[in-house]
RNA sequence: GGGGCAGUGGCGGAAUAGGCAGACGCAUGGGACUUAAAAUCCCUGGGGCGAAAGCCCGUGUGGGUUCGAUUCCCACCUGCCCCA
C-alpha cells in the first residue's frame, strides 16, 4: 500500500469527531469569537455536486484554523426549505411537500457529513419548522407594527395555469421561465414591505462593509438612488396639473413637449376627442408589453407614441406645449410622466425626431440637430441660467421653482416596495387575521406560530383563491381578544423570508422563549465572514440587510449591518453535450469520432459547450463517488487547488487523483509504506537543511494568509513544494513533520488526524496550536539574480542576499557570459534592483 | 445599448508599488524498479533554428511610455457577469 486507507481513516475521524462532540460551539467568552457562515441551500431533490462543496470546504479551511488560532467559532448548516420546487415535486409524486423537503435534506446532510465539515449540527436548523418560521412571524408583526407592512392593490405578473403571481425575474417575454405558461398583468391586492423606507440606510451602511466593490455596487444601482426635482406643469384650460420627475431641471428651458406613461392616470381625462381612438389603441396595445421589453430597447430605437390633443404650460416661459403619450416612459418609476428634452436626452431626441416635434438647445458644446449632448457645458436660451454649468443650474432652477412653488427638490429611488405575498401552500403563513368589517389585525404574539393546515391538494382554488383557502376549518377562525368570527390570511411569504434572518437564529436555535438569546447575539454577531453565489448580489443580500436594520432600530440586535465581509465563490463548469432539438447527454451517453461528438451508438452529432455544472445540464460530478474513489481529503483540497475561489474553472477529475498523490506523498513522510509503522527518516535530532526548513516557513506562511485572503491555490501548492523536497531530504526532524501536518489539518482533516495520532498526538488535533513560521527561516544567504544587458537577460548570478549595488554590479560584469555581451560597447546606465536584477544598460 | 471583470503552454492556473514569464497540479513523452502490470521514483515538458553552446520569437491584436511591460496608457477583437 502505497498510501492511505480514506475508507477506513474516513470514517473513524468522522465517528470520532461525532462521538467526543468535537464541534460544538464553545462556550466560554474569554477568546475572541469568529462567526463563518455559507449561504444555506435549498433542499432540492437532485442532491449536491461538486459544485455546490466549494464554498462550504473553503469556510470549513478558515473555522477550521481559526478553531486552532483560539478563536471562539461559530459554525453553522441550515436549509431554505420552503419553495415552489418542493410543492411541485409533491404534487407530481402525491406526497405532503413536508414530506419530499425531510427526505431532500436527509440526503443533502449525509452527502454534506461525508466531506467532514465541521458544523455544529446541534445548530441545524431549517425555514419550513414551526419552531423556525414562529419566529419569521414574530419579525412580520415587527415589520406589520412599524408600519412597514401593509396591503396594497398592485399590478402584478399573474400566470393563470399555476395560479399564483410570478416574480419579475420568473417571467420572461410574457411566460413563466420554467413551464412556457402565458403570464398577464393583473392588479391584485398583495402584501407590500416599505423597504423603499430604508434606501438611503441601505445606501449609506454599504461603505463600512468588506464586500467585493461590484456586489456594492450592484446594490447601490439596484436601490438607484438620484436626486432632482418635481416639476408641475399645469394642463392647458383645465383644473389640472402633472407632476414629473426630473434628474435634469437645469435643462427646463428645453422642454418642448411632455410624455405621459400610457398608465398614466390622466390619460383619458385630458384625451381631445379627435385624438382618442388613437389613444385608446395605443394605449392597449402598450399594456401588452412588458415592462422590461418597453425599457430594453435600444436609446436610439424608432420610438413609438401617439399626441394627447391637450395641451400643457411651461411653468417657467408660460409656453404652450403638447401632451404624448409613450410606452418609453414607465408609470412605476418617478411620477410616470417626463417632459422632454430632445436636445439633451437620447431618448427625446430619437421621439422628436420621429414625430417632428422641436429641438431646442440649452447646453452649449454639442450639435443638437443631429443627436442629443448629454455632456456639460454653459446654459444657452436660458434666461437666468445662460451661461452658468449644469450642477450651479441644477441648483438655481430648482429654487426658483420651490421658490414659486412650481417644483420641489425630490430624491428618487429605482428600489421599489416588496411584494411579499405569493399563492403558495409552501411557505409561511402570514399571523394575520381579516375581521367581519373588513379591517386586518395581527395574531397575538402568544398564538405563534400560525401552523399551515394539512392539504391534500396545493393547486389553487376553482374560483382562483390561494391554496390555503382550501383549509376550511384553519381559516375560519376567532379573534383570540374578542371572540368574534375572523378569518385568516391564505396568501404565504415568500422564500426570501426565512432566509432574511437565518444567521441569527443560528445563535440560539433551540430557545422556544425568544428568537435569539440578546447577549449572545452581542457576542456572536456580526457575521464576520460570509460565503456564498454572487446570483444573491442583489435579493437575498439587501433583503436580510433591510430586516437586519429595522431589528436594529427596534433595539433586538447590536449591529446595524448583519454581514461584515462578504465573498463569492465561483460556480465550477463542466463540458454538456447538447443534440441539435437542445436536449442534453451525460458524459457516459458520448463517444468521439474523429474529433466529433455523437450520442454513442447513433448519428446524432453533438455540441459541446462549457456550463455551470447542473443536474438539468447532465453534466454533474457526484461528490460521494469522489469520496468514494479518493477520500474526502483529496477532493476537498482539489476543490481549493483548482483555482482562485472566486473563479469558475472547469472540473477535471484527474486533478483530484492529483491532489490524492499529494496527500500520499505526505502519509509517506510520516509512515513507512513497507512495514505501516513510523518512517525512518523522521527524527529528534537537529538537521541541518536550510533550504527544506525554509519551504517549511514559506507554506507555514501562505497557509496562514489564505486563512485572511482565501487564496488556496497558492497556499496549497507551496505546502506540496515542502513535501516535494521533504519527499527527496534523507531525514526529516518530527516537529518540521508536525507542523506540515498541523498546517494542512484545516484542508485535509481526516488523514491529518491520523497522521497527528501516530505521531503522538493527543485527542484531536482540531484545537492544537497553530504553527508558527518564523520571518529569519525565510530569508537565504545567497540568492540568484537575473543580469540583463539592455533589459535581455544574458546571465544569472549568485551573490549574498545583503549583497549592495556596486558588489553585485562587479559580479554581474565579472560573468563570462555578459562579459562578452558588453564587450567593445560603452555601459550608459547601471541598474540595481535589490534582490531582483541588475541590468547593464550598454551601447 | 450601458457598466464591470477577464483573455498567459495541450489543460487548470502562478508571477503585477513594472524587474529571470509559465510556480504547483493535470495531461504527454522517456527512463528506473517489476516475470508483467499497478503503484512509486527520476528526467522531459511554449514555439522555431541548432550536434551543442547558444540565438530568435512568445502572456488576445495593433500602437505608446520605459533601461526593462503579462503588469501602466490608448485603440480594437473575443468571452463571461451585471444592468437596461
Amino acid at each position: 500500500m502505497a498510501g492511505y486507507d480514506h475508507r477506513s481513516i474516513d470514517g473513524k475521524w468522522q465517528e470520532r469527531w461525532r462521538a467526543r462532540d468535537t464541534f460544538a460551539t464553545p462556550t466560554r467568552r474569554d477568546l475572541p469569537k469568529y462567526y463563518v457562515l455559507d449561504m444555506f441551500p435549498y433542499p432540492s431533490g437532485a442532491g449536491l455536486h461538486v459544485g455546490h462543496p466549494k464554498g462550504y470546504v473553503a469556510t470549513d479551511v478558515v473555522a477550521r484554523a481559526r478553531r486552532m488560532m483560539g478563536y471562539n467559532v461559530l459554525r453553522v448548516m441550515g436549509w431554505d426549505s420552503f419553495g415552489l420546487p418542493a410543492e411541485r415535486q409533491a404534487v407530481r409524486e402525491g406526497k405532503h411537500p413536508r414530506e419530499i423537503t425531510e427526505r431532500n435534506i436527509r440526503t443533502f446532510k449525509t452527502q454534506l457529513e461525508r466531506l467532514g465539515l465541521s458544523y455544529d449540527w446541534s445548530r441545524e436548523l431549517a425555514t419550513s419548522d414551526p419552531g423556525y418560521y414562529k419566529w419569521t412571524q414574530w419579525i412580520f408583526l415587527k415589520l406589520y407594527d412599524k408600519g412597514l407592512a401593509y396591503q396594497a392593490e398592485v399590478p402584478v405578473n399573474w400566470c393563470p395555469a399555476l395560479g399564483t403571481v410570478l416574480a419579475n425575474e420568473e417571467v420572461q417575454d410574457g411566460r413563466y421561465v420554467e413551464t412556457g405558461d402565458p403570464v398577464e398583468r393583473r392588479t391584485m391586492k398583495q402584501w407590500m414591505l416599505r423597504i423603499t423606507e430604508y434606501a438611503d440606510r441601505l445606501l449609506d451602511g454599504l461603505d463600512g462593509l468588506e464586500w467585493p466593490e461590484g456586489i456594492k455596487e450592484m446594490q447601490r444601482h439596484w436601490i438607484g438612488r438620484s436626486v432632482g426635482a418635481e416639476i408641475r406643469f399645469t394642463v392647458e384650460d383645465r383644473e389640472r396639473e402633472i407632476e414629473v420627475f426630473t434628474t435634469r431641471p437645469d435643462t427646463l428651458f428645453g422642454a418642448t413637449y411632455l410624455v405621459l406613461a400610457p398608465e398614466h392616470e390622466l390619460v383619458g381625462e385630458i384625451t381631445s376627442e379627435a385624438q382618442r381612438g388613437a389613444v385608446d389603441r395605443y394605449v392597449a396595445e402598450a399594456l401588452a408589453r412588458s415592462e422590461r421589453d418597453r425599457v430594453s430597447e435600444a436609446a436610439e430605437a424608432k420610438k413609438t407614441g401617439v399626441a394627447t390633443g391637450a395641451r400643457a404650460i411651461h411653468p417657467v416661459t408660460g409656453e404652450s406645449i403638447p401632451i404624448w403619450i409613450a410606452d418609453y416612459v414607465l408609470a412605476s418609476y418617478g411620477t410616470g410622466a417626463i417632459y422632454a428634452c430632445p436636445a439633451h436626452d437620447e431618448r427625446d431626441h430619437a421621439f422628436a425626431m420621429q414625430f417632428d416635434l422641436p429641438i431646442r438647445e440649452v447646453v452649449a458644446g454639442g450639435d443638437t440637430s443631429r443627436e442629443a449632448y448629454l455632456g456639460d457645458g454653459p446654459h444657452v436660451n436660458s434666461d437666468f441660467l445662460d451661461g452658468l454649468y449644469t450642477e450651479d443650474a441644477k441648483a438655481k432652477m430648482t429654487a426658483w421653482l420651490e421658490e414659486r412653488g412650481k417644483g420641489t427638490r425630490q430624491v428618487n429611488y429605482r428600489l421599489r416596495d416588496w411584494l411579499f405575498s405569493r399563492q403558495r401552500y409552501w411557505g409561511e403563513p402570514f399571523p394575520i387575521l381579516e375581521l367581519e368589517d373588513g379591517t386586518t389585525k395581527p395574531v397575538p404574539e402568544s398564538e405563534l406560530p400560525v401552523v399551515l393546515p394539512e392539504l391534500d391538494a396545493y393547486k389553487p382554488t376553482e374560483d382562483g383563491r390561494p391554496p390555503l383557502a382550501r383549509a376550511e376549518d384553519w381559516v375560519q377562525t376567532r379573534d383570540p381578544d374578542t371572540g368574534e368570527p375572523a378569518r385568516r390570511e391564505t396568501n404565504t411569504m415568500p422564500q426570501w423570508a426565512g432566509s432574511c434572518w437565518y444567521y441569527l437564529r443560528f445563535i440560539s436555535p433551540t430557545d422556544d422563549a425568544q428568537a435569539w438569546d440578546p447577549a449572545e447575539e452581542r457576542h456572536w454577531m456580526p457575521v464576520d465572514l460570509y460565503v456564498g453565489g454572487a446570483e444573491h448580489a442583489t435579493l437575498h443580500l439587501l433583503y436580510s440587510r433591510f430586516w437586519h436594520h429595522v431589528l436594529y432600530d427596534l433595539g433586538l440586535v447590536s449591529t446595524p449591518e448583519p454581514f461584515q465581509r462578504l465573498f463569492n465563490q465561483g460556480m465550477i463548469h463542466a463540458t454538456a453535450y447538447q443534440d441539435a432539438r437542445g436536449r442534453y447527454y451525460g458524459t457516459d451517453e458520448i463517444e468521439e469520432r474523429a474529433g466529433r461528438f455523437f450520442v454513442a451508438g447513433s448519428d446524432t452529432e453533438v455540441s459541446t459547450k462549457r456550463e455551470k455544472m447542473s443536474k438539468s445540464k447532465m453534466n454533474v460530478v457526484n461528490p460521494d463517488e469522489m469520496c468514494e474513489t479518493y477520500g474526502a481529503d483529496a477532493l476537498r483540497l482539489y476543490e481549493l487547488f483548482m483555482g482562485p475561489l472566486e473563479e469558475g474553472p472547469d472540473w477535471d477529475t484527474s486533478g483530484v487523483a492529483g491532489t490524492r498523490r499529494f496527500l500520499d506523498r505526505v502519509w509517506r513522510l510520516v509512515v513507512d509504506p513497507a512495514t505501516g509503522s513510523l518512517s525512518e527518516k523522521l527524527t529528534d535530532e537537529d538537521i541541518e537543511n536550510r533550504e527544506l526548513e525554509r519551504a517549511l516557513h514559506s507554506a507555514i506562511k501562505k497557509v496562514s494568509e489564505a486563512v485572511e485572503t482565501l487564496r488556496f491555490n497558492t497556499a496549497i501548492s507551496e505546502m506540496m513544494v515542502f513535501v516535494n523536497e521533504a519527499t527527496k531530504a534523507g531525514a526529516i526532524p518530527r516537529s518540521w513533520v508536525i507542523a506540515l501536518v498541523k498546517a494542512l489539518a484545516p484542508f485535509a482533516p481526516h488523514v491529518c488526524e491520523e497522521l497527528w495520532e501516530r505521531l503522538g498526538g493527543e485527542e484531536s488535533l482540531a484545537y492544537a496550536p497553530w504553527p508558527a513560521y518564523d520571518e529569519a527561516k525565510l530569508a537565504r544567504e545567497t540568492i540568484t539574480i537575473a543580469v540583463q544587458v539592455s533589459g535581455k537577460t544574458r546571465a544569472t548570478i549568485d551573490i549574498p542576499a545583503e549583497a549592495g549595488e556596486a558588489e553585485a554590479i562587479a559580479a554581474a560584469k565579472a560573468d563570462a557570459k555578459i562579459a562578452s555581451h558588453i564587450e567593445g560597447k560603452r555601459l550608459v546606465r547601471e541598474i540595481f534592483v535589490p534582490g531582483r536584477l541588475v541590468n547593464l544598460v550598454a551601447k
